[in-house]
RNA sequence: GCGCGGUUAGCUCAGUGGUAGAGCAUUACCUUGACACGGUAGGGGUCGGAGGUUCGAAACCUCCACCGCGCACCA
């Protein structure tokens, strides 16, 4: 720093140092450190995403925190990255696409669509980034992580098929929130709530056994009326009761036969008969509630709606196509048409929206993939009991109040991008589904036996006589010779029923007849077999049908195994047997009857013969499920899976749980909630020895970024300023602590561009402080000899003191407003204001510069005395600055950096105690009993200096009531009541910026000179003529009413004898000072005023 | 409907029972040894309302009003 410039330049010193750090690694983690850990793991922003303010509040709190985490002496992880965001990544590629090539998504087919979204985040994922390294933020780089990622990818499908095995993952049909714009589910908190305005139309319907009776029903959505299977009364609504169990007239799709609409009239307690008319129109295939009713009453549920949004043929001719909305009108219209309208209220009622596409969400029967919440027990009682906390602690509620209502979680989306499902259907089944295989009846060769220990003998028995020992026997279909072996046999006969036995019978024909259903690969991977193939036979035996499942294993060297086992095959609900079923089919003969291969698996669980959930590919006959997973899904683990889980690697035994996550609380449902469920479910005690296996130990929620009218900041707005134009324009540093000043804990922040102005003015006065201090030269950081400290010295070192207890204690406490404002007021307020002033009483004026054409004024000679004090002013000036610097490295990284290294305090530390960079410089602590000893720092100095402050503050004031000009060089008089050193006569002169100040205990002032007293003595500006005396007896007239006032309130509360008695003593004695102090300035003023004359 | 926040200077906000505060804005004056991105001095508040507890309430309790947010099956 040899050239310092007059106003502090961001732009020449924030990349630089960037830059420096990013080279020392000063940002990677060791997970070998033996320094006690710290770590963050970053929300991950979107991929698509561009830095908003919001993640300016939230990365520059993780920055401080990890900052003042190095400080403290910890080895730092904070892990960076991005997610892919399912939704709107792949919606912007779309968009893209049509745009420029005016193709949709199908156009392209899956996988080249894919190629695309990878090419735009290979261009575009790294901008977020970039933007973050512009604000400072001291991720580690090198451990970066996309929720993309292959090893990430891995992670998220282990956790798949881990909760599909236990049972907690399962498909299933059910009413979900569809979005009919991107056309996917989505789970419940991806659906918001939003008041519409529109209409509550009401309509009759006729009651088909009764013509003269007609019901009236409401709906606020008359197009879904084709899509109603029945009415629902209240049972005990003594209006309807009586018509349950009769039937009314659809009046929709008009075209319709009327026998073809008539649905019945059902009782059903959801019924509310105070609401709307008390008739309910039921939509099953359209309504939460109303799937409800559907399934308490079997109704039929007919789909009028498609995934689009459109309408269907079912819903009838012209509303068949049309837009739902659009078909709304029309449904109006035809029912007014019909005469069947009775009115349309005006009615405003909650419709759920999609978040991300906007549109209102339609309530949809679909197969979609559920997860029953894991570790909810745990994850509940973790916070409620503290271990984790959550500042501000209100979120607590809202958690366990979220925690204590889940329903299970739709994880299935009907996108591309994103991680795909982990499980796979067999196709060859399914192509097979129709095929008819003969039924081999056990017919003429029974077993002899009657219990089974006698059957098994025969079995075994039979199999030698017959030769089917190690014979191999030819499938009709494949062609295949499959060799049956003992052990196949043994298992057959030891774990499987009787049935199984009874087969070797027909074992022969069983093998010739079978089906191959499907080929998988041999897990665990083996050295001996290739593949297992999955054969399907039936068998009839005892009159009960069987499916016999037959596995080949084929072996490397191309022989084929063979191993059966024998399902009993019921009718769906699991009654009567079968053979009903083929007895139905009269045109077969009794015996040799085909069987359809679908009949064979409907008491089987196909989902465990021709599902598998697994990570990879099971042989060539699977395809993959197409749907993708939530992006949810997979930031649910971003804790532990950007640290290499579920490898125990270093840095998870390290830096796992995190110590603090920094976050909003709109995704405390989304995110929070289920990383914590996550962490317990896959980091514990099982799987990883972990005792307490939370993710992190404090949770941080930021406010949400407004405007300064309030309003939540979004890009259709407008008004959300780019963090780096205002970085560009006010620096970083400026952006982070105008950030920080006005983000209380827990409060929305109104943003607004002062705030940043403010932070670039305080950079400015903190560059221009340390610019005073270079100008003084002299020894770096000397050493402060204790015996010339001024009183104004030990003032600021107190007050550093207390400065930083009050910024340790805010950031212990995430109070970042509090830490700013008292670092702020200490800098300004205390260093700058007072203590600067009051040092140039101990720092000898520089030579004046010398005029054009003049000789240059020689530097004149000091005496030792004068030395001594200034280089002591300027070793306490070092020793504040330093501390400063530190104290606001956290908030303000770049300028600290620049500071600490152009000062020269890097200089005399260890490399890895600030030499190299403040980053690691030790965080300073309050001074300690025997360092306020041996340096004299007394309370009463405090006190002291502080009363002498006051003087020179009233003595300013009379200027002012002088109306005196500010730049005006006046002479004052000092009349000291008790010894004033030359030292502080001096700082009150320089203070007062005085000509002069004569000091005079005996001084006596003519008549009309304005004084001001103080326990130091009394202060006189005597200027006789030029002091507007009328203004100032005005002013003191006004003071001496003010402190009249004040001894009033005083004195009352004194003469209540509840007060003097109730009171604490410390209290009362307060109370009495208060008294004697404001009864001085009172008799002061009152002098003052009769000085006036 | 239930729950949670908030209401203090023109604006944005601190203030956990004992003399009402900060920053910005504003007014006047000032380019004085670092800083006009600065300095000095001022003006500006019956702390949303009503009760209560207390010697004492901006703060604690009750009710009310208004603003914001979250949750909830209302056709």
């Amino acid at each position: 720093m040899t050239e310092i410039s007059k106003a502090y330049e961001p732009q020449s010193v924030e990349d630089k140092w960037y830059d420096f750090w990013l080279k020392q690694g000063c940002f990677t983690a060791d997970p070998k450190s033996a320094k006690p850990a710290y770590s963050i793991v970053i929300p991950p922003p979107n991929v698509t995403g561009m830095l908003h303010m919001g993640h300016v509040l939230n990365n520059t709190i993780q920055d401080i925190l990890s900052r003042k985490a190095r400080m403290d002496g910890k080895e730092v992880l904070w892990l960076p990255g991005t997610d892919h965001a399912g939704i709107a990544t792949q919606v912007m590629v779309e968009k893209q696409l049509k745009k420029e090539e005016k193709k949709s998504r199908h156009d392209l087919g899956r996988e080249e669509f894919l190629k695309r979204v990878w090419a735009w985040k290979e261009k575009h994922g790294d901008i977020i980034i970039n933007q973050l390294k512009k604000l400072g933020c001291s991720c580690d780089w090198t451990r970066e992580r996309f929720t993309m990622d292959p090893e990430y990818s891995r992670c998220v499908q282990k956790v798949f098929v881990e909760l599909y095995k236990k049972g907690l993952i399962y498909r299933g049909k059910r009413m979900v929130n569809w979005c009919p714009a991107t056309q996917t589910a989505l789970s419940d908190e991806e659906v918001e709530m939003k008041p519409q305005k529109g209409f509550m139309y009401h309509f009759k319907v006729q009651v088909a056994e009764a013509p003269d009776t007609w019901l009236t029903i409401a709906t606020t959505r008359p197009e879904t009326i084709p899509g109603d299977t029945a009415v629902a009364v209240n049972p005990k609504d003594p209006r309807y009761a009586h018509l349950i169990g009769k039937h009314i007239v659809r009046p929709l799709p008009a075209e319709l036969p009327q026998d073809k609409k008539l649905i019945p009239i059902i009782g059903d307690e959801h019924v509310d008969f105070e609401f709307g008319t008390g008739v309910l129109k039921v939509t099953p295939a359209h309504d939460k509630a109303d799937f409800d009713i559907g399934t308490r009453h079997k109704l039929p549920l007919i789909e009028v709606i498609n995934a689009d949004g459109t309408m269907n043929t079912l819903a009838g001719g012209p509303l068949a196509r049309l837009d739902r909305f659009k078909a709304r009108k029309v449904a109006v219209e035809i029912l007014t048409e019909q005469g069947v309208m009775i009115e349309a209220k005006p009615y405003e009622n909650n419709v759920g929206f999609s978040q991300r596409a906007d549109v209102p969400i339609e309530p949809r029967l679909s197969e979609q993939w559920f997860l029953k919440y894991p570790a909810v027990p745990e994850s509940k009682a973790c916070v409620a009991e503290g271990r984790m906390k959550f500042h501000p602690d209100r979120w607590a509620k809202v958690y366990d109040h979220w925690l204590t209502n889940i329903q299970d979680w739709c994880i299935s989306r009907q996108l591309w991008w994103g991680h795909r499902i982990p499980v796979w259907y067999n196709t060859e089944i399914r192509a097979k589904l129709t095929k008819q295989i003969p039924v081999v009846e056990l017919s003429g060769h029974e077993l002899p036996g009657s219990n089974i220990k006698q059957l098994r003998d025969a079995a075994w028995q039979f199999a030698d006589q017959h030769a089917l020992l190690n014979h191999s026997f030819p499938n009709a279909e494949t062609g295949w010779n499959l060799v049956v072996r003992t052990a196949s046999l043994e298992h057959a006969f030891t774990h499987q029923g009787v049935a199984n036995i009874k087969a070797v019978v027909v074992l022969p024909e069983l093998i010739r007849t079978a089906s191959k259903v499907a080929s998988l690969h041999h897990l665990p991977p083996s050295e001996h077999f290739k593949a297992v193939h999955l054969f399907v036979a039936a068998a009839r035996i005892a009159g009960e049908l069987y499916q016999v499942k037959i596995t080949v294993k084929e072996h490397l060297d191309g022989q084929k195994l063979y191993d059966h086992q024998l399902f009993k095959i019921n009718t769906p609900d699991g009654k009567s047997p079968t053979p009903a079923a083929l007895a139905s089919k009269p045109t077969r003969p009794t015996s040799g009857v085909d069987v359809c291969i679908a009949d064979l698996f409907t008491n089987v669980n196909t989902d465990t013969t021709f599902t598998r959930c697994q990570i990879e590919e099971p042989g060539p006959d699977w395809t993959q499920d197409p749907d993708v997973l939530d992006t949810w899904f997979s930031s649910w683990l971003w804790p532990f899976a950007t640290m290499g889980w579920p490898e125990q690697t270093e840095t998870l035994k390290k830096f796992y749980p995190t110590t603090d996550l920094v976050t909003g609380p709109d995704i405390i449902f989304f995110w929070v909630a289920r990383m914590i469920m996550a962490g317990y479910e896959f980091m514990g005690e099982k799987q990883f020895a972990l005792p307490d296996a939370m993710p992190f130990q404090n949770v941080y929620f930021t406010g949400i970024i407004r405007d300064k009218q309030g309003r939540k900041m979004s890009k259709t707005l407008g008004n959300s300023p780019d963090p780096l134009v205002l970085i560009a324009q006010y620096g970083a540093d400026a952006l982070r602590f105008g950030t920080m000043r006005s983000a209380p804990l827990g409060q929305d922040v109104l943003f607004d561009e002062k705030d940043v102005e403010l932070g670039r003015n305080f950079c400015n006065k903190l560059w221009n402080a340390c610019r005073f201090r270079q100008m003084q030269g002299g020894e770096v950081q000397g050493e402060i000899e204790r015996t010339l400290l001024t009183p104004d010295d030990k003032w600021i070192l107190l007050k550093l003191d207390a400065a930083i207890r009050e910024v340790t204690i805010a950031l212990n406490e995430y109070k970042f407003s509090e830490a700013t404002a008292a670092l702020y007021k200490f800098f300004w307020s205390e260093y700058c204001d007072w203590y600067v002033e009051a040092s140039k009483a101990s720092l000898p004026r520089p030579p004046a510069e010398a005029a054009p054409g003049e000789a240059p004024v020689a530097a004149v000679a000091l005496s030792p005395e004068v030395e001594a004090r200034k280089a002591n002013t300027i070793a306490v000036i070092d020793f504040v600055l330093s501390h400063t610097i530190r104290l606001f490295h956290p908030f303000v990284p770049f300028i600290t950096e620049e500071l600490w290294n152009g000062m020269g305090y890097a200089t005399d530390m260890p490399d890895n105690q600030g030499g190299k960079t403040i980053m690691n410089a030790p965080w300073p602590l309050p001074f300690d009993d025997d360092f306020k000893g041996h340096y004299g720092l007394d309370d009463c100095y405090v006190e002291m200096t502080d009363t002498k402050y006051e003087l020179v503050r009233n003595g300013r004031d009379l200027r002012r009531a002088g109306n005196i000009q500010a730049a005006k060089k006046v002479k004052y008089v000092f009349k000291p009541a008790q010894h004033l050193t030359p030292h502080d006569a001096e700082v009150i002169k320089l203070l007062l910026n005085a000509e002069s100040l004569g000091v005079n205990d005996a001084y006596q002032s003519p008549k009309g000179t304005p004084v001001v007293a103080s326990p130091l003595g009394e202060l006189f500006l005597p200027l006789e003529g030029l002091i507007d005396v009328a203004a100032e007896k005005i002013r003191l007239t006004k003071e001496i009413e003010k402190i009249q006032s004040e001894i009033v309130k005083v004195e009352q509360k004194l003469a209540n004898p509840n007060f003097t008695t109730k009171v604490p003593p410390t209290v009362l004695a307060e109370h009495e000072q208060r008294l004697v102090e404001w009864k001085a300035k009172l008799a002061h003023a009152e002098a003052a005023r009769g000085a006036l004359g």
